[in-house]
RNA sequence: GCGCCCGUAGCUCAGCCGGAUAGAGCACUUGAUUCCUAAUCAAGGGGUCGCAGGUUCGAGUCCUGCCGGGCGCACCA
């Protein structure tokens, strides 16, 4: 249950038994009431700013109403206390038992408990990672990828019909560089000295070593010194196979899993952009025109003002028109990049999430428009930049160099600090402001490391499980059977604040998918894991507010539950994050 | 020059599609500390939410203009 929702129906119905009753006017608009958690604790459990949003269409004031609504939901069974503050807000404390009684409900649902329908079976395509094959997955990419990730299990978890999806950029020319890097390394596989020159310009990185040594096992010598057309196409076909091979490695060490690979390539030679592009022309919205060199600038050398094909994107927002084709008549990378997306809408999506590197920012409108302008204004791109992941090892920058070829993989980190950890990590900041990595920090048993601050209290539950074990059968602690432990037990103000905290996971999972944030997940179970081990640290001074209590079996099967039911959040989170929860921690 | 992102405590950051006296951790100050696991714990000080306007019952949040930082800016992807 969503608490706040389940209160604003609430709110909403006794306005409307106001307005039956002829205290208020009819055909109020009530989709403006909001119930939500107040900032100031000492405000009660919920707070309906009701009063404020109807007054004017009531044509009363907003006290009037607060008036009016107060008795009616004070007579209601789970709340306790109703008060008027501020210019009209209205209070609410709810009943323990109420509290209780959500405590039951995480229980009962299990590892369910938080899933919600407000996707509806909504058909999203969620793209993300799309690095291009050019060589194994850096962090930047770990970034994006966990991101989308987790964002695509998290719209999953709330009905939404999620396909995951990775574009493959093997068409462009970037994909010739890398057919020709591999042919140096199959030379040099075949005995030839390469100097170090002959990589300039090109990818230099050791991990096309064995590419190369696999084509002159395939080849032999046969294209050693013959020209480049007869061996470029059919060499970056097998570079890119390679290289895709490295990237699903990559992916699956980081428990990453695509629903559809798609091919640039494949794209272009089924036509696709030549169909894409006649239905913009149909349209008219492609014309033949001169672009301005960028203004404030210096044109690049090769500057020169030639017509071309330009989409009318300032027609969707953009700031100009942008170019579809290359000079040697080829399509850009927009022009695949429109088919692309058309081709998704062809499939059904009318909603789209891609996940992009920060440096992509200034691709956001002209993607944006296209995608309105092939679907007719249905369909919406929602386009996530993540920024860049600065990677330290105690504090100290860990300097990667591209130039030459040495930069630490993304594999390097996940073997080094585990999945799950690398996973975690990456959603401990919002998607658009930088994130420090640090190496060691991640791994150390400390307060700081905010993985080990949640699996800890995961783990510290555990624990306490085997300990109770040890007296009373473990049987008797299954959540069915913790579900009828006498919860009523439950009444400390440290234990009541972790239940809240609880019944409060559905909403973050609510909001955080409406918001495209899997972010906030994780500060919501970093919250969880404080008040957990804040009720733990309780029973250090207070030996009586302990979970086990040797004495008295009632209460200690209370406080089973409440901890049992913090591991299901707990786990829960875990589980969209795609993270093991930790049984022990030594 | 234009566009996008960011600007919140000394530091690192939250702030839930406008809500009440803006929060947390680190650091700092003070006190406690033979503990169900072994991150010690509790309390306290600390703010012109970059600046200036605007929108309204109400703005860190929305709009406009500046300042500062990052990214991007035909024919790369």
């Amino acid at each position: 249950m969503n608490v706040f929702k389940y209160l604003r129906d609430v709110v909403a119905s006794e306005i409307e038994a106001i307005s039956a009753a002829g205290d208020l006017p009819a055909d109020l608009d009530t989709s403006n009431v909001n119930v939500e958690p107040p900032r100031e604790v000492s405000h009660g459990d919920a707070a309906t700013n009701a009063a404020l949003v109807l007054a004017k269409q009531a044509r009363c004031k907003p006290r009037d109403i607060a008036e009016m609504l107060s008795p009616r939901l004070l007579a209601r069974d789970e709340v306790v206390a109703v008060d008027i503050a501020g210019p009209g807000f209205v209070n609410l404390r709810l009943a323990d038992g109420f509290w209780q009684d959500r405590l039951r409900d995480v229980l009962v649902a299990g590892a369910d408990y938080g899933i919600s329908n407000i996707g509806e079976g909504r058909a999203v395509n969620v793209e993300y990672v799309s690095a291009n094959p050019t060589g194994p997955l850096h962090v930047g990419h770990g970034r994006g990828t966990v991101f989308g990730d987790v964002l695509a299990s998290l719209l999953t978890h709330v009905g939404y019909n999620v396909t995951r999806e990775y574009y493959i950029n093997d068409a462009g020319a970037q994909v010739d560089v890398l057919g020709r890097s591999v042919h140096l390394r199959y030379r040099e596989a075949l005995g030839e000295e390469i100097p170090a020159e002959a990589y300039e310009g090109a990818y230099p990185g050791d991990y096309l070593v064995p590419v190369g040594q696999a084509l002159a096992t395939k080849h032999g010598d046969k294209f050693q010194a013959s020209p480049e057309g007869e061996w470029l196409a059919s060499f970056c076909g097998d570079a890119v196979d390679a290289m895709m091979n490295y990237i699903r490695d990559d992916l699956a060490a980081l428990g990453v899993r695509h629903d559809v690979f798609t091919s640039e390539r494949a794209l272009v030679e089924r036509g696709q952009v030549d169909t894409a592009f006649a239905a913009l022309e149909a349209d008219e919205l492609i014309y033949t025109g001169v672009l301005e060199p960028p203004k404030g600038k210096p044109p690049p050398d090769d500057w020169e003002p030639r017509p071309q094909s330009l989409f009318r994107s300032t027609g969707f927002g953009d700031d100009v028109d942008r170019p579809l084709k290359k000079s040697d008549g080829s399509w850009t990378y927009f022009a695949t990049d429109i088919a692309y997306h058309a081709d998704k809408v062809s499939r059904g999506f009318l909603d789209m999430i891609d996940v992009w590197g920060a440096d992509h920012g200034g691709y956001v409108k002209r993607m944006g428009a296209a995608v309105k302008a092939l679907s007719g204004g249905e369909a919406a791109l929602d386009v996530k930049l993540c920024q860049l992941v600065k990677l330290l090892d105690g504090g100290e920058p860990v300097r990667m160099s591209k130039r030459s070829g040495q930069f630490v993989t993304l594999r390097d980190v996940v073997d080094r600090v585990g999945k799950d950890v690398v996973r975690f990590i990456m959603l401990t900041r919002k998607n658009d402001a930088a994130l420090d990595f640090d190496l060691t920090q991640v791994t150390e048993q400390s307060r700081d490391n905010p993985v080990f601050y949640v699996q800890y209290a995961h783990a510290r539950v555990c624990s306490v499980f085997r300990n109770a074990a040890a007296e009373v059968p473990a049987a008797a602690f299954t959540p069915a059977k913790l579900a009828a432990a006498p919860l009523d037990r439950l009444t400390h103000p440290a234990e009541l604040d972790l239940i809240r905290r609880l019944a409060a996971w559905p909403r973050v999972v609510e909001a955080a998918a409406l918001a495209h944030e899997p972010h906030r997940l994780a500060f919501y179970l970093h919250d969880l894991a404080a008040d957990f081990h804040l009720l733990w640290n309780k029973g250090k001074e207070e030996p009586a507010v302990r979970f086990i209590v040797a004495d008295d079996t009632e209460i200690t099967r209370a406080r089973l539950a409440l901890i049992s039911a913090v591991t299901v959040v707990i786990a829960a989170g875990l589980g969209i994050f795609g993270v093991e929860p930790a049984k022990e921690m030594r």
